[in-house]
DNA sequence: CCGCATCCCATGTGATACTG
DNA sequence: CAGTATCACATGGGATGCGG
């Protein structure tokens, strides 16, 4: 295939050649929160024709940043630790891209591989670890996710469990990480549904992540 | 134009949606350095269709990302405060992908404002403020770089200068700048020529400038 | 000459259908 | 489920033109 070349000796059009690709960082960016196979990587991306995806992967396979890994009888894609170290790249462009996030449409989604590298994007270990720690639920449609915040530490996980504060992750969520929308006013307005727990852990969510424009 | 967009409520996708385009980011990575006329972009990126330059240069505009300010008599295009912002993501994407740099090879070609974007992604202040302030100048082909170092800052701008040492930017600084190649290797085997000054320079360069792979 | 705009063709992308 | 094949179309690349 040979990405076009920028003719260039310099790391960023090294990168762009080997990432620049449309959907290529968006492969990336769910690989970084873990293992998928090929289906799971076409949910999370619905957009994605199947053949754009298909090329992708043996792209990046090629350029060394994912592999195809057997796992049990079926095989995953999974990043390098050469593919692994792109996670602040993935990480300053979510948290450039967050400021110009507008009004969400109809359209778009929300998918819980987004909505956790935001989190992580939007985490601030030095106020959490003054904090107690605390389990939320974050409900992405369909799906759950659970939130651990354990002293400096962050983790992200699928599924449902016994958490502190449970809550719908919509849009609502980004404005209250964002700042724009008080925990209280986004209770209040409809924005976040708190299904679970004490509303008012709700603001230490908010000072736990935080991404102000 | 409207840019293809990705269709999910996500910070990562809304930067790719304004940025992904091919060559806009390095576009970006030259306005970092400083404001240039259209012809200096175009010389920057010298494999740029000019069309391409134009049409980018309207979107990013669109964007919010640069802007068209007349400067005594001429157009120049220079960051809004928005797009500086995106220094983060280049200087990550060029950390990542310096790790990529092969072997240079003959049609790639070297430009200041690439050199100028490496230096400032390798620049560890933390050895920086050990050292006394220190000039360099680098010289890239046809083009001179001052490159001054003093406490935990760094600048550097085009031209010549008195400095404390003088040597050639080739390819062989990326490898004195990865730690591959020592300075005395470098200068032994005519990788780097020094042009002027103390060649015991080289190491306190190599080790202000360092970027592992 | 600089700063683009136009034209044409090669390539990449997107939607859909299809196969092991 | 995990891709491959096909085709229409959008975008990129290169040459060229043109007005200020």
């Amino acid at each position: 295939m040979a990405a076009r070349d920028y003719g260039q000796y310099c790391g960023i059009t090294r990168a762009l050649e080997l990432v620049g690709e449309r959907w290529a960082l968006l492969i990336v960016r769910d690989l970084l929160v873990g293992p998928r196979r090929y289906g799971e990587l076409a949910a999370g991306l619905p957009r994605i024709p199947t053949n754009i995806l298909a090329t992708r992967l043996k792209e990046l396979q090629e350029a060394g940043i994912l592999r195809r890994a057997p796992r049990s009888r079926v095989v995953v894609y999974e990043l390098t630790p050469f593919g692994r170290e792109l996670e602040p790249v993935v990480l300053a462009l979510g948290a450039w891209g967050f400021k110009a996030l507008g009004e969400p449409r109809d359209e778009q989604v929300l998918t819980p591989a987004a909505l956790t590298m935001t989190l992580r994007t939007a985490f601030r270990p030095a106020v959490a670890v003054t904090l107690p720690p605390t389990a939320y639920a974050a409900r992405v449609g369909a799906d759950g996710l659970v939130v651990r915040v354990d002293g400096g530490t962050l983790d992200v996980a699928p599924g449902d469990g016994t958490v502190d504060l449970a809550f719908t992750a919509g849009p609502g969520l980004h404005r209250i990480i964002s700042g724009e929308l008080s925990p209280d006013r986004a209770v209040a307005t409809g924005a976040v549904e708190v299904l679970h727990g004490p509303g008012s852990l709700l603001d230490r969510f908010a000072t736990t992540f935080h991404l102000a424009a």
